[in-house]
DNA sequence: ATAGGGTTAG
């Protein structure tokens, strides 16, 4: 029977007395009164236990080992096994293995103990791992064993281990027992298959708070947290109480669908309950303003926690990462590294995801050198980001040594590269990668195609991009809104509106505000006004607030001289209380980033960066540039036009960047709005004027300028 | 007097 081994049950009422004193004084257990101290001399098993229930690390754990083994118990069922639960709660897996490993035919307890302990460090596969060497030597699993293997299979997203467990589950006779069951509705719902937790759920006879809150959880995880909160509210009906656990859940739900009123009144309710500083809690709430857009009270909820762990941290860095925050978010990564606290995939993944949205190479390199000399470097997500990072900051290189060098490229790998080659515009590069992706026998998926559209687009091939988008369903894909914009857009920017035209009227869903968008686009860029102001009236009722509709609308009307158009946008400007977004653009100089606005004075250097942008205006006019006078004319705020010309805030970047850099450097800027013509034909210029490579980011893709030329073939 | 179970958050 179990633990009951040759070893003696009591010590000496002397051996174990001394060892009492020693141990007392790190514990600080003191046996208050003489009956304790008997049982603790008449029964090792109380006396060792309440023992470790006292140790939190390592130096207790081996004072209390050594015991052990000077006493004799190093054999004792009772006590390795509650040195292995211990010792892995603090983080000792191994010092639990090792005397797991040492003991002789461990029984259940003991196997249910290393189990526990490897599934609550996340080591998901080793505890699977036992969990088969456990029933190949014989030992039959109970219904304690059950619940961590189920914890186990989610965490390593097993699903057909999941299902086998399962199976096992209704052999050994356990379906009835309600904590093995609500393990068997985690590992679904963590394995994406919401339609088995649910089937589960709803077999389960005796269902416990926790149960709801599994499968309340299973719907917030899997992208339905309407369904979540119905499943909720139908709990709070049967008059069950949610526990704090069941909150977390629940405001992750309210987070999800940006529902910040009844994210606030939950808050309230956390607050009133006295669960403010529960960690989980917290973390979740932090979460719920970050996605609200609420970054300040996310910080300041974050700031408040003394102790946090690094799911707070992630939650944190993501949250500001995507509040455009992306400085904010990097130099708190760089904080955390400081602290010595260890980043896991989730962290890294979301600093690289703030660098991307930075757009600076300097600080993606440093990320990826940091990356380079981590453990992650194999890691496939952190190189699905930096594939990702490297494209979006312009160097296209970069990212495509990162893929080589990705081992197991997945489809979202392969996905990454060809999304990095559309938005700079290497449709063939992008078509040849999804050829190798098909023979290497990668399935694409509906992002690859997004990839190969916006390839196209980019590059002016019309009918490649229409007979990819028509092999979309050969693939076992239905074409999404995405991909349809994608047409809308490829067709409009090649000049064909009536065939975009005719495209969204028999299209099956509905066109939103980026296809109007589009045909409003192309519709300025090919002048035609009817079309641009049928696009324009649906954008105004769809999206009613952003200026940049009204700007083009008001262009379009420019361009072919109907100024009472232009002046009838102006006044539904003013009506509506918009103004003009403000052109911005950045360049970054030995770390520092430089910002220009149109017309900047600011800066420290302003009367040089304005020498010097004068002498590239004298090189250009020599250079027979001649401006585009319509750009100007698009420029709805600015009355000025000649100033409206060279003072757009790119070309104020690169002069900073020519008189602060050596010859020959390249010029790497980001911009907010897209590229206008004027300036586009003028930086070409520049580049072979100033013999320097300029890489522009705009809002919608990257401009490679050299020699003359830009990447984009003049098409964009 | 004596060893174990489920649900959460990025």
């Amino acid at each position: 029977m179990a633990g009951n081994l040759a070893v003696p049950k009591t010590l000496t009422r002397f051996s174990l007395s001394t060892k009492i004193l020693d141990l007392q004084s790190f514990t600080g257990h003191d046996l208050k009164n003489r009956s304790n101290i008997y049982n603790s001399i008449f029964n090792p098993e109380s006396f060792y236990t309440s023992l470790l229930d006292r140790s939190t690390c390592r130096r207790h754990l081996n004072q209390i080992h050594s015991q052990i083994i000077v006493t004799g118990f190093q054999y004792n069922g009772y006590i390795v096994t509650k040195f292995i639960h211990v010792s892995s709660n603090v983080g000792e897996i191994s010092y639990a293995r090792q005397l797991f490993d040492e003991f002789p035919e461990p029984y259940v307890f003991l196997w249910n103990a290393i189990i526990r302990g490897y599934s609550k460090q996340n080591m998901f596969d080793e505890a699977l791992m036992l969990y088969t060497r456990m029933q190949n030597v014989g030992v039959r699993p109970d219904c304690f064993t059950l619940p961590h293997v189920l914890k186990a299979c989610g965490g390593a997203a097993a699903f057909e281990v999941g299902q086998a467990v399962h199976g096992q589950i209704f052999r050994g006779g356990f379906e009835r027992d309600v904590f093995v069951q609500n393990g068997v509705v985690a590992v679904y719902a963590k394995c994406g298959r919401i339609d088995h937790a649910r089937n589960v759920f709803e077999g389960l006879g005796g269902r416990t708070i926790v149960s709801w809150t599994s499968i309340i959880s299973a719907y917030a995880q899997n992208g339905q947290p309407i369904e979540a909160l119905r499943i909720f509210k139908k709990m709070r009906n049967y008059g069950l109480q949610p526990d704090w656990i069941t909150l977390v859940s629940v405001i992750s739900a309210y987070a999800d669908i940006e529902d910040l009123g009844q994210g606030k009144s939950l808050h309230s309710c956390v607050i009133k309950m006295g669960l403010e500083f529960e960690l989980d809690l917290r973390i979740a709430l932090t979460t719920l303003y970050a996605k609200c857009g609420n970054v300040m009270i996310a910080k300041s909820l974050f700031d408040e926690m003394e102790i946090s762990n690094v799911i707070m941290w992630n939650a944190m860095i993501s949250g500001f990462a995507k509040n455009g925050c992306c400085n904010e978010a990097i130099t708190l990564f760089q904080r955390m590294l400081s602290k010595n606290l260890r980043p896991d995939t989730v962290t890294v993944c979301s600093a690289i995801l703030a660098c991307a949205q930075l757009g600076s190479l300097e600080e993606a390199r440093k990320m990826g050198e940091y990356i380079d000399n981590s453990e992650y470097r194999i890691d496939v997500f952190v190189n699905t980001a930096l594939i990702d990072m490297y494209a979006k900051c312009g160097s296209i290189d970069l990212a495509r040594k990162v893929f080589d060098q990705t081992k197991t490229k997945d489809i979202v790998v392969w996905s990454a590269m060809i999304v990095g080659y559309g938005l700079h515009g290497r449709a063939h590069e992008a078509i040849n990668l999804f050829y190798l992706m098909k023979q290497a026998g990668v399935r694409p998926n509906d992002v690859t195609f997004i990839g190969l559209l916006t390839a196209c687009n980019h590059a002016g091939l019309v009918e490649e991009g229409w007979r990819i988008f028509d092999s979309i369903r050969d693939y076992g894909i239905e074409p999404r809104y995405q991909h349809y914009a994608c047409v809308v857009d490829l067709l409009g920017r090649a000049g064909c509106l009536e065939r975009a035209y005719d495209f969204i009227t028999k299209m099956p869903i509905k066109p939103g505000v980026s296809i109007w968008g589009a045909l409003l686009s192309a519709s300025r860029i090919y002048r035609h006004v009817e079309l641009g102001e049928y696009s324009a009236q649906q954008l105004f009722s769809l999206d009613p607030c952003n200026t940049g509709h009204y700007v083009q609308l008001s262009n379009l009307y420019a361009s072919v001289f109907m100024w009472s158009g232009v002046a009838r946008v102006r006044v539904l400007m003013k009506e509506r209380g918009l103004t003009k977004d403000m052109g911005c653009s950045m360049i970054e100089i030995e770390g520092k980033l430089h910002v220009f606005r149109m017309g900047d004075i600011s800066h420290p250097r302003s009367n040089e960066i304005y020498k010097e942008h004068k002498r590239l205006d004298r090189r250009l006019k020599e250079a027979g540039f001649v401006a585009d006078t319509d750009s100007a004319l698009h420029d709805l705020s600015y009355e000025d036009k000649e100033e409206s010309l060279c003072n757009h805030s790119e070309r104020l970047a690169i002069a900073y960047g020519l008189i602060s850099t050596p010859y020959g450097t390249t010029l790497r800027i980001t911009k907010n709005l897209r590229a206008c013509v004027n300036c586009h034909a003028a930086i070409k210029l520049i580049s072979r004027l100033e013999n320097r490579e300029i890489v522009v980011r705009d809002s919608n893709r990257f401009h490679h300028y050299k020699g003359g030329e830009c990447s984009c073939g003049d098409y964009w």
